[in-house]
DNA sequence: GGGCTGCAATGCTCATAGGG
DNA sequence: CCCTATGAGCATTGCAGCCC
């Protein structure tokens, strides 16, 4: 976006004037019908001729970037830190918060690149994962990566898939911290939503206990837990040094989710793919995404609402259901 | 007892080398 | 090109110890 703002001409866009842009893209996807005069009507004082050059010179941006052609823009983002540039800007013009992008240069540059931190995988990612596996078996990373979990490259459903068989072969040492990994069924999740998350009474000042109890009736791993139920993410809204999250929905935490107890935020991230929500979900631009088209729609995958069908052991020889993930 | 702090253990993701 | 194996780096968790 930077690279943007300094080469368009013409017309100059402020932080708010591309927030509105981005939001409109992610709105307005590519098979929306007059696409580019419904954008312009949602960003204020621009033209259509104006919005079309903005994207046009965004694409460019992306492409230079992409091709090594120009260095990164030195980009400064506090949300998503670990977003690097064309990642973001491809994002953008996807019209979603598309994470999956491939390694390009790994390897190959003796140039020490900073590492990325990791995102972690949420339980709706796991789960996409366990039905991959499902249906495309053990080492077929790339059908589950492109037909599944669309949101991981192959290297990372491969990664996760190691780390998912170690947990599992090492399950009867005595039980350790949760993990994703503990999922190892593609269960029927009840929807999350404000109103049963707090079907339990839950205030802010929830007990352990009870984020126990409301856990286990949600059938959800505590690693899924609404961590502002946490006794111990309560203690890092006032130690925000201490358990402060340093990616995801980070700059969020204090404020969305202090103020909103019973929003679903948690620690690993702001979780983005299909949990209904009822309050604002953040963008890495901290716009509200509420009602902007998933990622998934943007890839070539037909996008149905989620939903993950009666739960089955990943092991079993059969599934007595349609593993059908959408119908 | 409750809150805070420090730290080791653990878990997770990413990078990368090597083999098929 | 793809998959597997391995290890580094970093985040999170759990717990003990300290202080009030």
């Amino acid at each position: 976006m930077a690279l943007a703002q300094k080469t368009s001409v013409g017309s100059s866009w402020n932080k708010d004037d591309d927030i509105a842009f981005e939001r409109a893209l992610a709105i307005y996807n590519d098979k929306t019908e007059i696409r580019w005069k419904k954008i312009a009507t949602v960003v204020p004082g621009k033209t259509l001729e104006q919005v079309i050059e903005h994207y046009n010179i965004l694409a460019r941006d992306v492409m230079l970037i992409e091709s090594g052609c120009i260095p990164l823009p030195d980009y400064e983002f506090s949300e998503e830190p670990n977003q690097d540039a064309s990642d973001k800007e491809r994002s953008i013009l996807e019209g979603g918060n598309n994470r999956k992008c491939e390694f390009k240069h790994k390897g190959k540059s003796k140039l020490k690149q900073k590492r990325r931190k990791g995102i972690p995988w949420t339980s709706i990612e796991h789960r996409q994962f366990l039905l991959g596996l499902k249906k495309y078996g053990k080492g077929d990373w790339r059908s589950i990566s492109r037909h599944c979990v669309v949101t991981r490259t192959s290297t990372q459903v491969a990664s996760h898939a190691q780390k998912y068989f170690a947990h599992i072969n090492s399950k009867d040492k005595k039980k350790k911290r949760p993990s994703i990994h503990d999922i190892t069924v593609v269960e029927k999740q009840k929807p999350i939503t404000w109103q049963n998350r707090n079907i339990n009474g839950a205030t802010t000042s929830n007990t352990q206990a009870n984020q126990t109890t409301l856990q286990q009736s949600l059938n959800l791993p505590i690693y899924d837990r609404p961590n502002i139920w946490n006794t111990q993410a309560t203690q890092a809204i006032s130690q925000p040094s201490r358990n402060h999250p340093t990616y995801g929905a980070s700059t969020t935490w204090n404020t969305q989710a202090a103020l909103q107890p019973s929003a679903n935020i948690p620690m690993y991230g702001t979780s983005t793919i299909s949990q209904p929500m009822v309050g604002p979900m953040l963008s890495t631009f901290g716009t509200n995404l509420n009602r902007m088209a998933p990622p998934h729609m943007t890839s070539g995958v037909q996008h149905k609402p989620y939903y993950s069908g009666p739960s089955a052991p990943i092991n079993m020889d059969s599934i007595p259901y349609n593993i059908d993930l959408y119908n």
